[in-house]
Order: structure tokens, then C-alpha cells, then sequence
DNA sequence: TTTGGAATTGCAACCGATTGCATAATATTT
DNA sequence: AAATATTATGCAATCGGTTGCAATTCCAAA
């Protein structure tokens, strides 16, 4: 099966009648060893091949140019693009990426800590699971002085940096979209406030209710999984209400879509009888009829800050203890979907 | 900064009073070691934290427990489907997945080799770039015996293995399908045929013409690079086409629906103008109006046997080399744009 | 010619787990 | 009780690169 033997620091020593020391030096240009042997040894290299082993590097190191990577599912745009950002960054910084899913369960998540504590990553990015209430698994990490950041979907630790976006912010300025374009029946789909950015977004829809003097409806906040089903299944339930809601700030696409899809079946017009406006800039909120008002999230870019600041702590360049949280620019996307209302004629 | 130094086997050794070596075989249930031993090694390890120091066991074993994946991109849908199977099996059999993206550039792929290949990882999953003509800069693998499989897109070689759907069967049933519901005249928009998945399904559009007797248009054969974009010019090449043909088949889902799209703004009906199937099955499939008929590709399920049979061929059940080509199910899913034709009145 | 110091290079001890082989302890058979 | 087989454990080398410290070489100043 496996023909050519790896080529070792021990062969070019021989080869070059020096120590294996020296060669180890050599190869990555230590001023204490003479240029013409660096370039002698560097050349021998080359051209017989050699490529380090990592391993007996790693372990007299002590770390690894590896990251460990845990989100809750791998398959949705948004984390797609995280994770593009984050492999963009690595790869130019010369590190590798440990990618772990935890399937949305505490189980799965508690169980990629450990497998990646196992594997000794230089450090953590980590989006939590719905089920995650506390992160004391995350301690052994801790503990050890091994950097952790949260993203997206974070807690609070004073060790650790969280990179969010402003969802209070953003849900505000999406309800107040929808209240400035005339709509005043507004309902909410969000997700559990287990979650802390849910339970902005949930925040910032009062807010902005509150500031204009209007009582918030409990029948019109509803907590769903944010699934396509969940969305299909809140349409069933405003179709259900008396007193129909004028619009709907979804805190996804995904259920936000699904959800104009079923009333659009049923006959609501949208935007006329309900508008609309979703979050995540999701492919298909391009694609829906009419086109979903939403807010930017912005993936790939949270993917890259995330890595960014990790590296920079791991070269001491910043302290991620003391930088807690940081928070990127989210816009809202105006589309058809919210448009002014029409004045009852 | 780290405070806890680590527990080695040298520590539970001393502590036990044995020997390193008997505690190494008893960590992993070596049968030479006594049960009594083996539960007091296991139970204090537990208790100390231990974890085990993966480069140390690599160095000696010279294997690494962990796959290499190159992939083009990472943020699509489908994707982020295949690594989310991938990771599923990896993890269940205790492998790590380092993940890494060409982004479509042969440069940034043999640097990807490359970086895998110093990882020492066991083994390699890759799906070419655009650009990948020939797979010379895998040989470092092929010569050292570490398996490699492509998959999606892949180019054949006699020590690795590809994993497929079958593309041209595929593309002939979604051309036929047209043809049966009555449209004569089906548009093909393709990727660059220098990619197997493309060549393959024009060959598929092509063969299911051909045996209806229709002769091929090369002004229905458009080659583009399947983006969102590359439909809305597809669209303005069709709306000034004297001849406009009453149905296409896109080889993807995100190029049909943006040239839907765009037809739908210039006033063209579908189906009734102009009937659509995709390819994919991507969740903007099943958005867009009408809803469009797709290929189905099983993204989950492709990760799942890549990682499957790398893992049977790392422990000697299977050979990758004797099987040279897997071909995954894939079915056509019909919907509302490939609706049948009606009878011009 | 001697000497001090800088420039090079090498020695050897790590890092922590693995494993072939030898040895010791125990059990079984004769 | 002695001989043999079985089971359990330990020894020590090994994987390949790293690094503190000592040793050597070289050159210029005294």
C-alpha cells in the first residue's frame, strides 16, 4: 500500500553530515544558524521532499494551528456562510479547521467539547444549541486558558468574547419599518427566548411597539421552532384569528416564507392584507412572491471577525478577556413585501 | 493563563504504582490486562481529567483519526447538506473532518492538497474546482497509499473512488419529462462541460431529444457558470431569441429560478409560455412560482457514503480501488412548472 | 601571540503514547 | 511437587522535531 518512506529532519542531517538540530533550525530560519547552511538544508528539502511531521512538532509545542468549530446544524445558508468566512481567514493564517455539529442538543454539543478538548485545539468558536442553558461545559476550555468566543448564538462569560449582531437594534428597526409604513396589528414569530438572540429580537419588536404608544397583544407574539413547518403552522393560526394581524415580523426567513406561502393559498394578498418582514437575507427571501423586506445577517463576515480575534489572541496581539462582546453591522433589506400601506378607500 | 497541567498515563501510572504501558493498554481495554487493573486505570483516569494526548499517539501510530475535505465552496445548499452528512458518520466513528475550500480555483486546491497532505490526515474527500483539469497534485497522496474519494464532482482515476448520482440518467428523465408533457422545444443551460456533473446532463438533454427525433439547436444550448446571475442573462437571451422555446432545463436550481424571475417581469407565463425544470432540489426550488420541478440530488446522503466507505476502506472491510464508482439515487420531483402542456386553442 | 566575544553547531533531554519482547505471577496439568 | 501453560505486567526503544545549554570555531582587538 504505502510505497516512499517520509523524508525526516534525521535524513537531511545525515545527508548534509550536520546535526538534526541544526536542520530544525534551519528549516525555519533561525538567525543562529549560517545563511549558506540554511539555504543548503532548505534546498535539500525541497528537493528531497520532506515534509514536517506535525505531530512530533505538536507535541513538543504544546499547540496545534488548529481551531475547533461547533454550530448547531451545518446545513443552513447563514452557517455556510460563517463557515466560509472562517475557512477564508484560517487557511490564509496558516491554521486549520475542526468543524463539529451539535445538532441543536446539549448532548452532541457537550460530547464536540470534549472531542475537540481532546484534540487539543488552540481555541473554540462555538454557536450554541437551542437546548444550551449554561456553559459549564465549556469550563475544561476555560479553565486551561483556552480561548473561547461565542458567535451568533452566545452567552455571556467574562472570559469568553461574543460576536453578535445587534438584534434588539435590528428588531427594533424592522418593527419600526413596519410601523412607519402605516402598519399597526403586528405579530411576532420568534423563537425560544432560552436563546438570546431570539429573545432580543423578541425585545426589540416591544420596543419599538411600546414607543409608539401601542399595548402589545399577546395573541400576537407567537414562539415557534422557526422551521418551514412552524411557519406553515403560524399561518394556520392567523388565519384563525379574529382580529387578523395588518403584519408579521418573522425572526427568520425560512418560517417567514413558508408562512406567506400558506396564507397566499388561503387567499391573503400580501402585502395589501398582511405585510411582511423577515431576518437572515436567506436566498429564498429573494425568491419569494413578493420579495421579503429583511434584515441583513451578515454570515461570512461574522465568520471572519470570529477567526480574526481568535488569531489575534493566540499572538497576543489582543485579549479577547478584555474585549467582551463585539457586534457587526446589520442593515435592513426593503422590499416588497412591506410596502406602504394602502389607505383603506 | 493555562493553569492545570495535563494528566499523562505517567501520572495514573505513578499514581497506581504500574507501569506507563500497562496504564496505555488498560485506557483502551487490552484484554492482556487484568479487569481489576483495567477499572481502577479507567476509573481514576476519569477522575484526574485525563485526556489523552492525540500527537503523542499519532507520532507513534502514524495515523491521525482525521479526514480531509476540499470542497469548492461551503456555502451552498447542497453543500452544506453533504457536510452535515459527512460530519454525522465522522463523528459516530470517531474521525475529525478538516475542512477546506478551493473556492473554484485550481490554485487554492493544490494548496488544500497540500495542506492535508501535512496534516497527515488518513484519508481525503475532494470535489474539484472549475478549473481542475487533471489530478496530478493528488499523486502525493496516490503514491503513499492514502485513500482518496471525489465526489459530486469528480474526475476518474483507478486508485480512487467516485461517488455520483447518476447525472445523465438524471438530466434524461427531466428532459423526457418535458418532452412526455408535450414541450418540443427544451432550452438547456449548463455549466462547462469540462466538469463531469455538467457534461453528463447535457449528454442526458441531448440522448432524451435524440431518441424523440428532435433535432438539437445549438441555440438552445447555453453554457454558463449557473449562477444567480447567469440566469437573468439567460432570460434576456431567451426574450430575444426569434424562436422562443416552450421549455428549459437548467442544470441548476438557483440559475432557473433567477431566469424565471426575470421572464416573469418581462410578462412570460410560466409554464404556459415557457415550462421550467431545475436541478438540485434547493430550498429556493419550492419557493419560487411556480414551484419548479427539480432533480432531487441527496447532498446528506452523499456525505454519508463518502465518509462511509473512506472509514470501510481505512479498516480493511471494504477497498476503495476495487470499487471504482458509486452511484447514488436521485429523483425527479415534479411541480407546477413543467405542468403539462396545454393545447394551443 | 594571546584573548575576548560573537557566530555556529551539536548534545541530549525532552514531549507522551505505543508495542514487541522478556519476565514475573498465577493457574493448570501431570 | 514439578512441569507446563496461561495471564499479567514491565522494560525500553521508538515516533520526529524542539530547545536550553555547552562546545567549538572564527575573527578581530589587544
Amino acid at each position: 500500500m504505502l510505497n516512499e518512506k517520509d523524508i525526516t529532519i534525521y535524513d537531511i542531517a545525515r545527508e548534509l553530515g550536520i546535526s538534526a538540530a541544526t536542520v530544525s533550525r534551519g528549516l525555519k530560519d533561525h538567525p543562529a544558524v549560517n545563511k549558506a547552511t540554511r539555504k543548503k538544508i532548505q534546498d535539500l528539502a525541497r528537493q528531497l521532499g520532506y515534509r514536517s511531521n506535525m505531530f512530533a512538532s505538536n507535541l513538543r509545542k504544546k499547540s496545534t494551528n488548529t481551531i475547533g468549530v461547533i454550530v448547531p446544524r451545518l446545513s443552513s445558508y447563514f452557517m455556510s456562510n460563517v463557515l466560509a468566512g472562517m475557512e477564508h481567514i484560517a487557511t490564509t493564517e496558516g491554521y486549520n479547521l475542526i468543524i463539529t455539529q451539535s445538532l441543536e442538543t446539549l448532548k452532541k454539543e457537550m460530547a464536540n467539547v470534549d472531542t475537540l478538548f481532546n484534540n487539543h485545539v488552540d481555541g473554540l468558536l462555538a454557536s450554541l444549541s437551542f437546548e444550551t442553558e449554561n456553559i459549564d461545559h465549556f469550563e475544561p476550555f476555560i479553565r486551561k486558558g483556552i480561548p473561547v468566543i461565542f458567535f451568533d448564538r452566545i452567552k455571556e462569560h467574562d472570559k469568553c468574547m461574543g460576536i453578535i449582531i445587534d438584534n434588539y437594534k435590528s428588531a427594533y428597526e424592522a418593527t419600526k419599518h413596519l410601523l412607519d409604513n402605516g402598519y399597526r396589528r403586528i405579530m411576532h414569530i420568534g423563537g425560544s427566548i432560552t436563546s438570546h438572540v431570539y429573545a432580543e429580537r423578541l425585545r426589540g419588536y416591544k420596543q419599538a411597539l411600546t414607543d409608539q404608544k401601542i399595548t402589545l397583544d399577546p395573541k400576537l407574539i407567537l414562539t415557534k421552532n422557526m422551521s418551514e413547518e412552524s411557519g406553515v403552522e403560524s399561518a394556520k393560526y392567523i388565519l384563525k384569528l379574529k382580529h387578523f394581524p395588518d403584519a408579521v415580523f418573522s425572526a427568520n426567513d425560512a418560517c417567514a416564507v413558508y408562512c406567506m406561502r400558506t396564507l397566499k393559498k388561503a387567499g391573503v394578498r400580501i402585502p395589501d392584507d398582511i405585510a411582511f418582514v423577515g431576518f437572515n437575507n436567506d436566498p429564498v427571501s429573494n425568491v419569494v412572491e413578493p420579495n421579503l423586506t429583511t434584515v441583513n445577517y451578515p454570515g461570512y463576515a461574522m465568520g471572519e471577525a470570529a477567526v480574526t480575534q481568535l488569531i489575534n489572541h493566540l499572538n497576543k496581539v489582543s485579549d479577547i478577556t478584555t474585549t467582551n462582546i463585539i457586534i457587526l453591522r446589520s442593515d435592513l433589506i426593503i422590499r416588497e413585501s412591506s410596502r406602504k400601506k394602502k389607505v383603506k378607500s
